[in-house]
DNA sequence: TGTACATCAGTGAACGCGCGTTCACTGATGTAC
DNA sequence: TGTACATCAGTGAACGCGCGTTCACTGATGTAC
């Protein structure tokens, strides 16, 4: 059959979501092409008119994972009053719901550890999406001397990615939880400490 | 031929370890059957002699990991006056011979994210271990409350792993060293400022 | 001491299977006349 | 308006290949007599 428009791209671009739920699922190579096409409703025939190959979709996918998360932070970045909003990306990041669905969330706690053993290109495309996030995470930070505000901001998504990683793999039970709450007490304890001389207590609730 | 003793038991090992080494290098599905055989000096067809499965194999490689980082931590913590350990565990952690030497590093950064797709068992496996390396940095950081330890030693971890995940993924650069900087600088920072000002209010403490 | 047999860790061919990839084909719609 | 042909996203059989696993076999050494 022949399409209208744009039919082709929109195809493209549902395989590439649809995959990039997978993957943060199953895994960068726990899906076959069979069963990627099979989450967009297709046979995996026509997996060659739009993608050169495997790689090239689940570098796609990645990519999609971590413009989803920019997109949800820049959201949470633009949403509470000054004070709150680190807190708030904090929280959103390290709960429960997250951990318990990879499916819908970051890419880096489900697949950097397979990006580390990819391309340079692959590399380099996830660092660049990776500055996008420390850039907001800077912006929701008290400004102090910019080159502290990176570097708060970028262990702040360090502790972020090992909280989860480590609360999905030691499996439900207190020590996930513990993870998770460890993770979400330091990193807004550190942020406390630095603004109370500008803002005043606040705590850490979920937003 | 007919062996002696426990040259079995001998094999079994060694089997584990260069599966260990090579896990770690490439991930849990990363080397097949016959390739984790050669890594030890066999063929593969005796593998079943000495596991049940491959994914027995990766399990006990897994722990064999483990282990070892428990013993490199033990070994760093009983080595200098009370006051540096904690940061000369840290500093060996977030070093750059880690970051590009996964092989001998720990497994938590490589393969923690595939344990978190892998069965309860396994995850029970790795949460053991983990808490094992919990214990170690709390004893290792000035006793105050034992709960308040256990957090900045859980979190600590968190951050350590997230870092190295993300300096490998990132491939080398200056984003790549920056991770490495930043968790090193916050996770002594925080322990700094708490060894300052000894049992001071971290406030963002959780019900 | 010498000979026949038992042991069993390790070998390598072979198994069925699912993988990534290729390709001839389909068929609804657009275009030419 | 009606007919013939072109287009091309999507289909499904087929490809070679490497996977995890199985199994009959090897052969150096131990044991029995």
């Amino acid at each position: 059959m022949r399409y209208v428009g744009d039919h082709r791209r929109q195809t493209h671009s549902r395989i590439v979501e649809s995959a990039s739920y997978g993957l943060r699922q199953n895994g960068a190579e726990g899906l076959s092409v069979v069963e990627l096409m099979k989450l967009a409703g297709l046979t995996h025939g026509g997996f060659y008119n739009h993608f050169e190959s495997r790689a090239a979709l689940v570098g796609e996918a990645i990519a999609f994972a971590m413009d989803q998360m920019v997109e949800r932070w820049k959201k949470l970045a633009n949403r509470r009053a000054s004070g709150d909003r680190f807190e708030t990306l904090i929280a959103d990041y390290l709960s429960s719901r997250h951990r318990d669905n990879p499916r819908q969330g970051c890419a880096l706690p489900a697949l950097a550890a397979d990006v580390a053993r990819s391309s340079p290109s692959e590399q380099r495309a996830l660092a660049s999406k990776l500055e996008e996030m420390i850039d907001i995470l800077v912006e929701v930070l008290p400004a102090e001397g910019l080159q502290q505000a990176r570097q708060i901001a970028t262990s702040a998504i360090a502790t972020m990615v090992g909280s989860i990683v480590l609360s999905r793999a030691v499996g439900a039970g207190k020590l996930s939880d513990g993870i998770l709450d460890a993770g979400r007490m330091t990193v807004c304890g550190r942020t406390y400490k630095r603004q109370r001389r500008t803002a005043k207590a606040m705590s850490c609730d979920k937003p």
